[in-house]
DNA sequence: CATGAATGAGAGTTCATTCAT
DNA sequence: TATGAATGAACTCTCATTCAT
């Protein structure tokens, strides 16, 4: 049977067969596939069907372990936002350098721990889909953003309490810092990656810019530009 | 222009009053559905007959105008990043106020012209659909970020020539500028309009308070935060 | 292009446009074709493409008409069982013959008039899948099984107000009225079609005899036969 | 009989009483909850899945005993039409009471045996499933149809030669006896349990009724009706 | 020009069946 | 013998696209 496609593998089969029973491992496997995949080219444009191949899988085994394509999505969401906030508090509350050092600390463990991780697709994705699941959006934002939210604006009322920051406002403090990661996430994983071309930016070098400039306002003495 | 679906029956308009909805109008009324409907919900999840209902044409006038989906698409980006940086630069180039005002004239007026409007949610279509759309992206980089980019970097190299900036790095500096406003554009079409509980932003706060810093930055001497 | 599967009858087609427009009479056609099937191989193991083949269109084209396959399956029964019991209930009050013969009018009508024709289907088809569909069931029973026992109760009680029939139970009178027509229509539309080689039963010869039967029961002095 | 898989541990049992649920009584429960799961969605509507589930195993072991989910219909339908005529042709044999009382025994005692029972349900799926299964419709009317056809054709025979019924065409005089039976079972089976609404059907009461109707057209002398 | 009925490739989902353990 | 993870063919349903009118 010369013709048969399954031959020219037949002496690996035995190697690996088939069906290896790895039922704890499936879960993972499908998740990093459908993370990779549904950043790269949305939800409705992936199919489950690859997001099984990339997992090595087939597509029935996909809907052994998730119900639907979107329990699927909504599973990518929760696995990725999994609680980092507590470890980030329980860091917070252990600092006892300068609160402009947290900053910066908090901007660029951000970085390290999200942003230059898949998890950061997260991020993207739940952006770019969230007019079409309202309902994950709502998730995302009460575990991630509110979260995060809460954190950056402790961090802040530290270095006020302190006397490190000059009294502001808290809310658009806290905005002049998610702004940045935003950026480099938008960058990161949506128009970096198709436009080669471009310069390059480095976020570690970009980070830096963006906190010393939010430095320099919550420190300096505010002195008025003539506008 | 004797291609041109929308000449041959433009004089005849002003006689007929209502009814028979011009027709030379038709391309410009589907664009419009389309970007609303695309910013909305995204590329895959818009169906073409709802952007005809929406323009009040049935689904195959759609296709008289735009040979697929695909190109829908293609002339929704193009046809909404229609070039005002012409009009921009000539400000630049007439503007005779301080640096800082340039600076903040800048943001403000694109707040005004782009990011209040609609034509804002292009920005946000084309960063998510980037990746399944990279000819697109790139005409986007081509024809936005470039000359934005462009643009941005002389109202800095002007401060500097001019003695109002300290001469910085310039790359950077123009990312700063570019990172609010990217943050107001996601804010504004994917997590706000699913998060009604969410605090409200102020864009023009908001934009006041991101020009303020970068102009703290790029002003002030520099001092070192220890860190 | 010898090998285009299209080429072979390209000529009949201008004869026969694929694409007729005859919104109109879809729907029938359809149902017709669904009813059959339905009938012949039950809900579950008929396949909407089958149906649409039948009707000669293709799958899209009966979604176009019926959104789903169940809904296809309602519309089938809700349409084979439209009110004939309007026109019944006229005949039997303006008949004005004896009340056997109207016993009698009225199987030997039932059969002409849906027992031999495809409407009788309907009727295997609701009992096999009732319990697949209770609601659907519940409608069956409430527009066909209820008025139809109150037409045969209204007959028999004619029968015994004018003195032809003694006073009886009406409830098993009427069952003895439906068991022969049920059992007419599962032979004709399940064991009949299977073994070809039983007997034949002749539905007006076995209607008859099931008449004269129930008959006697009715006008007879009752005389009990010992048990 | 070594091939049966319920024969070599029967002997253990006693020893084994609770735990280790008898091995040998797997393809009987196999049996029953199919026969029961068949009868209430159909074949097409039932899960092998739930079939072994009901039966307190898993779907491997209900392939270890049925090849396949056909196959498992099959041996429903054989396991529970069980000759029950043996029994029923020596009753007739040795039945020494009036031809009266020996119809109205069949049809109660098929009642009793059959018709209250679960396995009346049989009759129900069959029918039911006949057009899909025309080999196992065939199979049971071999086996049920014509065997019962034979008892009640050779009870009236027995009437007819000892007196006690008038000469009558025997075809029509079965299908009068069984037509109630088809009845009761449906009702039992279909509607019966989707409309709980319904004015409930005392069987016993129905069965009398169709024998008193049944038997006055037997012994009465016949008396035309006019028509 | 405009329509909308018709199409059919393609996607998500189910489930009988297999087989390594 | 029993399990249940894995498979993949089959099915329902969607929707961009076509084309006769």
């Amino acid at each position: 049977m010369p013709t048969s496609p399954a031959d020219h593998e037949s002496e690996h089969d035995a190697a690996r067969p088939r069906r290896e029973r790895r039922k704890e491992a499936r879960p993972g496997e499908l998740l990093d596939a459908a993370l990779t995949l549904f950043v790269e080219k949305g939800f409705a444009a992936t199919r489950v069907e690859e997001v099984a191949a990339r997992a090595g899988v087939s597509k029935g085994t996909l809907f052994l372990y998730f119900p639907s394509k979107e329990d699927l999505f909504k599973a990518v969401v929760r696995e990725n936002i999994a609680g980092r906030f507590d470890e980030w508090n329980q860091e917070l509350e252990a600092f006892d350098g300068s609160s402009a050092d947290l900053v910066r600390y908090c901007l660029h463990s951000w970085w390290e721990r999200i942003g230059m991780t898949p998890a950061s697709g997260i991020t993207k994705l739940v952006m770019s889909e969230a007019r079409m699941f309202p309902e994950l959006a709502a998730f995302y934002e009460h575990e991630v953003i509110e979260p995060g939210d809460r954190l950056l604006r402790r961090v802040l009322e530290r270095g006020i309490s302190r006397g490190d920051f000059r009294p502001t406002n808290l809310d658009y403090a806290v905005y002049s810092l998610i702004s940045p990661m935003i950026f480099l996430l938008m960058w990161k994983h949506s128009l970096g990656p198709c436009c080669p071309s471009t310069r390059e930016i480095d976020p570690v070098q970009f980070i830096d810019t963006q906190v010393d400039l939010i430095l320099h306002g919550l420190v300096a003495t505010p002195h008025t530009l003539s506008s």
